[in-house]
DNA sequence: CGTTCCCTTGACACCGATCAACTCTGGTGG
DNA sequence: CCACCAGAGTTGATCGGTGTCAAGGGAACG
């Protein structure tokens, strides 16, 4: 597998202490989460996956009313899945971290029902579609990865929801953060409590369903009191406790048994 | 299979016109719409499915943390998974209407991350989630059509992401009616124009993040713009035009191709 | 060194929450 | 058949969280 890391996407999101090797560790960290994910699983995504994609702040991987040609699973940097409302509204409905394979079900059906956006300078490895559902339909433990990722992945739109309705703006915001750090966490994006959070307050806003003021006023009032520091696209939580509370997040969705 | 339907849950969700006989009639309308549902899968369907359960208003089909050891499909009456927040508040995440096959990811893992319940009296079959296991991974067609059903599941999460996120109570109210009535006429429930919804205001309030005061307050608005009549349990849509453009409607999440 | 995003802050308006009645409906028991 | 009662629906008054508009400052990049 012939596989270029643009450096500066290697830069701004891999680990710096030990750099990744692997384009899809971020991908195997996660899915070894599910209890099925074994030695022949590995080779499979190893095999299926070969090809690769680098796409910049702003392009998209993916557009709204696209055939769907590929399946990816990002390497390195972010993207949204996202919807674009009549009056001018966009909101973010899912947030594509590395590790992230999406969207799976181009394996049975090949339209995007909305658009994925890269949020900063994105690698991705791809396959076809065709591969993967023969891949799944060949072997039962990558199958059950499969329903294992996609149950992780209702329960994190589940919980959007719950947030989004229920929560003020500092505790959806405070939540997000919670979830993002949980996640990279899960693919060994953390280091020393820190973490590249690449989106703009806008992006940030776009995803909690408020304005791009407000998530500016609601981020200062988090560093103001002692949670978390967010600046130049790092962000370092203070006190994971005090921000769990206020956010109250319980991360056991982002693992379900 | 021998199946009881209570005589007052067939009065309140069956169509009267032409009383259902086969209770799995709705939950293979639906199916039939992916391409994957054939003939086999219908037998299998019906061979799985062997039990049957009764339950009140009020009443969980699965509570949260429960090792939930059945999965059911909705044969008549409405049912809620909903979450808990620490401060009180209740939100529903997803609706299942006559026809929802729930918890398809049973199948893999057993742990239920929230709970589900009765919206009103509710009667379901069952079958144990190692049988349907079994089912998926002996038919490709059957595999597929769990994945298109588990795609459209999460295209309607997504949308009321976006819901939340973007739009104001009345085009909430307005988006979700929509829905439901959309969805029922996928199942063969809308007759008329006219079709049964068993929430209260509360309900529909909790679904959409509002008030009960304003869920309120929303509704007779919508009554006053001549949009929609909702009273006793029973809507009717006055405008379908304008109901839909009042809420950004597009249905097509709802039969992705 | 200039241009372009992006971040930051203030003033004001409005949607929806909250609190507090009151009414209507359907069900239950006398 | 009627009386009663609990739950659900309805409405008004007031308050707070967020949106909106507007302006200026700072950081990144060519």
């Amino acid at each position: 597998m012939q596989f270029e890391v643009p450096p500066s996407a290697a830069r701004i999101s891999l680990p710096r202490a030990e750099p990744t090797v692997d384009p899809l560790s971020c991908f195997k960290a996660k899915a070894r989460l599910g209890e099925f994910f074994d030695g022949e699983c590995e080779e499979i995504v190893a095999r299926l996956f070969d090809g690769a994609v680098h796409v910049a702040r702003g392009e998209h991987l993916l557009r709204e009313g696209d055939e769907c040609s590929a399946i990816f699973v990002l390497c390195s940097g972010w993207a949204a899945r996202y919807v674009h409302l009549a009056e001018g509204g966009r909101q973010i409905v899912e947030l594509l971290l590395p590790g992230d394979m999406f969207p799976v079900h181009a394996m049975i059906a090949s339209d995007m029902d909305d658009g994925i956006m890269a949020l900063n300078s994105c690698v991705a490895a791809t396959c076809s579609p065709a591969a993967l559902e023969a891949a799944v339909l060949g072997n039962t433990n990558f199958t059950r990865t499969l329903w294992w990722l996609t149950r992780r992945e209702k329960g994190i739109l589940r919980a959007w929801i719950a947030n989004l309705g229920q929560l003020n703006a500092y505790a959806r915001v405070a939540h997000l953060i919670c979830e993002i750090s949980a996640r990279l966490a899960q693919a060994g994006l953390v280091h020393d409590g820190h973490f590249e959070v690449p989106l703009t307050q806008e992006d940030l806003a776009d995803a909690n369903g408020v304005t791009g003021v407000h998530a500016n006023r609601t981020l200062r009032q988090l560093s103001r009191d002692g949670l978390l520091e967010l600046r130049h696209k790092r962000a370092r939580i203070m006190d994971e406790d005090g921000l769990q509370r206020a956010a109250g997040f319980d991360g056991a969705y982002l693992n379900p048994g």
